[in-house]
This record gives C-alpha cells, sequence and structure tokens, in this order.
DNA sequence: CGGTTATTTGAAAACCATTTTCAGTTTTCA
DNA sequence: TGAAAACTGAAAATGGTTTTCAAATAACCG
C-alpha cells in the first residue's frame, strides 16, 4: 500500500505511514478519529487533517474505501477486492469485505421495472459476526 | 400520510402539512433545504426545524425513508413498498423506488463466507432515468 | 364557541464531522 | 547538502443537523 502512494508520486511521509497501520490495527473499518488515535500510537504528532488527506489519496487510489453510516458519517476499509462490499457486525462493528455480489439478476429487475440505466450500487449488510452471536458473550 | 400522522396521535398543523404536500411535490426524494423552499410554498413562515422534526416522525411511522447520498447528507422519499430500494438518476437526481429486491442468494453467501448472520441491508442504485438517457437532451 | 392545557413551532445557539487556509516543516532530488 | 516541491498541523471556516426556549397553535372540554 505504501509503496502503491510512492508509485503513485506521493513522498513517504511519517504522517501516512502512521495513518496506514491504523488501517491495519483496526477493526476492519474505522473512523478518522478512530485512526487518528490508532495512528497517534506511531506518530504522536499527527492531526486529524492529514487522516481525512491521507484517506482521500488512498481512496482515488482505490485502496480504501469509504463506508456510509447510519448517522451520515463515514468510515474506511482497506480493500481487498476489485469489486467488494462490506458486512458489519451491529455490536462489535468488525466489519469484513466480501466478493460474488450477483445482483445482475435485480439490476435487470429494476432497469425493466424502472427505464432507468443503472451504473453504480451501494449494498451494504448488518448483522452480528460470529463472536457476537456465540451465546453469553457479553464484552465488545 | 396526514390520516397515518393523526392515527397516531400527533396534531394536524400548518407546518407539518405543508412538509407533506413538499414532499409529494419533488422529484421523488428531496433533501430538507429542498423540502423547506418547496413548503414555504404553502406556509411561509414554515423553518427548517420543523421540517426535520417531521421528517423524523414519518420515518418513526414507516411512511418515508432516508436516503443516504455520497457526501454524507440525506434525502427522503415517500415509502411505497414495504420493502423498497431505490435508483437515483445521477444526472437529474429523479428517484424511483422499486420492489423485489431478490438477493437471498447473495445473503447466504455472505453469511457462508463470513459466518455473519445478517439481519439487514442497504441497496441504491444509480444510473440514468428515461430522460436523462435520451440524447440530445440537455435541461436537467 | 371560549378557556385551558398539551403540543408544536421557529429563531438562535450549539454541535460536530469535514474542509479550507496558511505559515512552518519535511521530503525529494539533483 | 541545498533549493524547490510536497506535505503537515493548528486554527478557523463550513454546513448539515440537533438542542434550547419562549411564543404560537391545536386539541379538548365544558
Ligand atoms: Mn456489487
Ligand atoms: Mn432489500
Ligand atoms: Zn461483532
Ligand atoms: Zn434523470
Amino acid at each position: 500500500m505504501l509503496a502503491a502512494l510512492t508509485r503513485a508520486g506521493y513522498s513517504n511521509t511519517r504522517a501516512r505511514r502512521s495513518v496506514l497501520e491504523a488501517l491495519f490495527e483496526a477493526n476492519g473499518q474505522a473512523s478518522p478519529s478512530e485512526l487518528l488515535v490508532l495512528g497517534r500510537a506511531h506518530h504522536p504528532a499527527l492531526g486529524i487533517v492529514t487522516v481525512y488527506r491521507t484517506l482521500e489519496v488512498l481512496s482515488e487510489l482505490g485502496l480504501v474505501r469509504r463506508l456510509h453510516q447510519d448517522d451520515g458519517c463515514h468510515t474506511y476499509a482497506p480493500v481487498q477486492h476489485h469489486h467488494g462490499h462490506y458486512v458489519i457486525c451491529v455490536r462489535c462493528h468488525r466489519t469484513i469485505e466480501f466478493e460474488g455480489c450477483d445482483i445482475g439478476a435485480v439490476i435487470a429487475s429494476v432497469e425493466a421495472q424502472t427505464g432507468f440505466k443503472v451504473r453504480e450500487h451501494w449494498l451494504e449488510m448488518f448483522g452480528l459476526c460470529p463472536d457476537c452471536l456465540a451465546p453469553g458473550r457479553d464484552a465488545a
């Protein structure tokens, strides 16, 4: 990921490295302010502005994807599959990317129903992760 | 819709009526500030706070659904089908609800891949509406 | 109908995630 | 190593949304 940044002409800075590390230490996905906290463990002077700026660059390069939260805030997850979507645990917020979003038939049906030509889609799923499904668990 | 509000114990006020009218005059979906403008045609003193409050009540009663915009802002659309999702025109923002979101197989596959138990999902599609598909059109 | 009470309303202020500005710092590269 | 380009963080600005609060309105009862 750092290599991709460098290849794209961006400098290899301590601030950016700390954001990358934070991204991989998170629970599959994290908000900018969570990344700030995680990143400061590696680079205490890290500022929130740089977290936002780094995430924007990573998004443009397709290395990170922005997830939408119900309240309108955003969260970021490393991209694993070219066409991936996410399942998010509503209890502990663990997030896993899945592939095989096989909604071609749904898209065809929507196009037939509405006359639209569909170009993109958002799909996010919410539920409980294996840990949170296990009975008798209390900690997050 | 007004009847449903009354039935649920809410007062029938001029401000709420103007928000309802605005909702049906919109292009299938509208932001709070757009609804404010439309609503003021019916009730000039309408305030943005009441628009938000009315939308919150309508959401709770299941009469309106909140759509997520890419920038994190929200938009609201009248509910037509119990389990509906939306296609949004990226050019003119016309929004149509569709039903028959047949993603049971995708959900099963995600559950198998990840071990999660899926409870809910978000699905929004983006593309061009019939009008905006027609060549030689320029107006929105 | 009035009168009374409970609900609702809008302006202004508060909130808070995100973006912009800007002067100082760090990287890059020759 | 030194100059130029890229980057950084603090502080301020932005803008959608929520909270507060006193005044206005709707519902209800006689
Ligand atoms: Mn997909
Ligand atoms: Mn669905
Ligand atoms: Zn979990
Ligand atoms: Zn259109």
